[in-house]
DNA sequence: CATTTGAGTGAACAGGTGTGCACTCACAGT
DNA sequence: ACTGTGAGTGCACACCTGTTCACTCAAATG
């Protein structure tokens, strides 16, 4: 073996690997099929040295919801660059493009996400919950800053919010399962136009009872 | 054994047993996680009798999309009752109303399709695709049934469906794990404001290139 | 009444599963 | 240089998996 790495970076690396693989298969079935013995063999280490790593596949598990959620909060930083920007509708189109480039980079960790958001384990699925709402929340405080809309009460910014995450991740979900970039052009423009419908909505929205 | 039914009668009836007992356990599971045997036994039935109903579990996931998805038509169906209904906003909140009836009598068939719309078997998931994008071509058909909107472009018609289905089914997703009545109440109440918001921005689209 | 049909049985198979245990042996700390 | 640590190994266990095969035996068909 090669001995130029210090222990405690082998390890991790390892680790990382179990990471990995698991992302991979996750690619074509969903984690509860997975076995232990599977993902130890594809990270290629015997199945008992898995322990030496994670308590069970549940705790890989949550593990793999927090990385994801890291990048997904990483997108959201960046999507807060353009928090400047004026108008919403090409404000709405850039974010879409934001988000079209990181489910790119990082088809694996979105395709666990949007597996397990409503599938298998339920400690899963409550993590990927909480963080959505999260994510809710913020782009809400962003939606604040929009002349337009600078006066609207606080719930209708969060209804608003909710609306714009459903057709995000609907987008992102469709995304991940189409087949070729003239797809993927097409998907883009109708979620554009959802985009622009939700924000007429939002335009001529009067806050009444 | 009970002499009283007829062979065929006996028949459908484990072949239901076997249907019903898969919801049951995919309430707590994903489906791709259950093994043949123990739905078999669930059924109360041997392991290789199985195959005298369903070719595979794949197969008995099929039939599963199927009858959820029979369920969800006639649902359609009954809402379009309302279709001499003159505003959409009154008509989106009933059709909500119906959506919420519906799930609440046939939790299991809709928790099943919430959980393997994305997750698990790809036949599966593709199933359900094919009838969820049939759904929106029928709510494309009552959109333009509707006076404000009987001039519109059918692609045009099909976004808006698609925007509202895309509202319905995270409507029904969130109802499926709300714990209490009150939580219910206020899911549904925000569901309509979003429909209104959705309504509202189909009101103001003018269709332009 | 005699015969065919077919839902359900039970044993057997080859293989996969999680996990316990005793082990190696290269690295890290003294 | 001596020793302890700990990532990774290999074997073993008891159990679960899908599928095959030859079978029963009551209902349906003639």
């Amino acid at each position: 073996m090669d001995a130029s790495e210090s222990r405690s970076a082998r390890k991790s690396r390892t680790r990382q690997a179990l990471l990995d693989e698991t992302l991979d298969l996750v690619a074509e079935r969903s984690f509860a099929s997975l076995s232990l013995r599977e993902v130890a063999k594809a990270a290629g280490i015997v199945p008992t040295a898995f322990y030496r790593h994670f308590a069970s596949m549940d705790d890989l598990g949550v593990t793999l919801v927090e990385d994801a959620m890291r990048v997904l909060r990483r997108m959201l930083r960046d999507g807060r660059r353009d928090l400047a920007a004026r108008a919403a509708v090409p404000t709405a189109a850039n974010s879409l493009a934001i988000v079209v480039r990181q489910v790119r980079t990082n088809e694996a960790q979105f395709r666990f996400l949007v597996r397990e958001q409503h599938g298998g384990v339920s400690e899963i699925r409550r993590a990927i919950d909480t963080e959505l709402r999260l994510f809710v929340k913020e782009l809400a405080i962003d939606l604040s800053r929009i002349p337009e809309m600078v006066r609207w009460k606080a719930d209708d910014l969060e209804l608003a919010a909710e609306l714009i995450v459903t057709v995000m991740l609907q987008a992102v979900a469709d995304l991940l399962d189409s087949r070729g970039p003239e797809d993927d052009a097409e998907l883009i423009a109708r979620t554009e136009r959802k985009l622009v419908m939700v924000i007429l909505g939002m335009n001529s929205w009067r806050t009444e009872p």
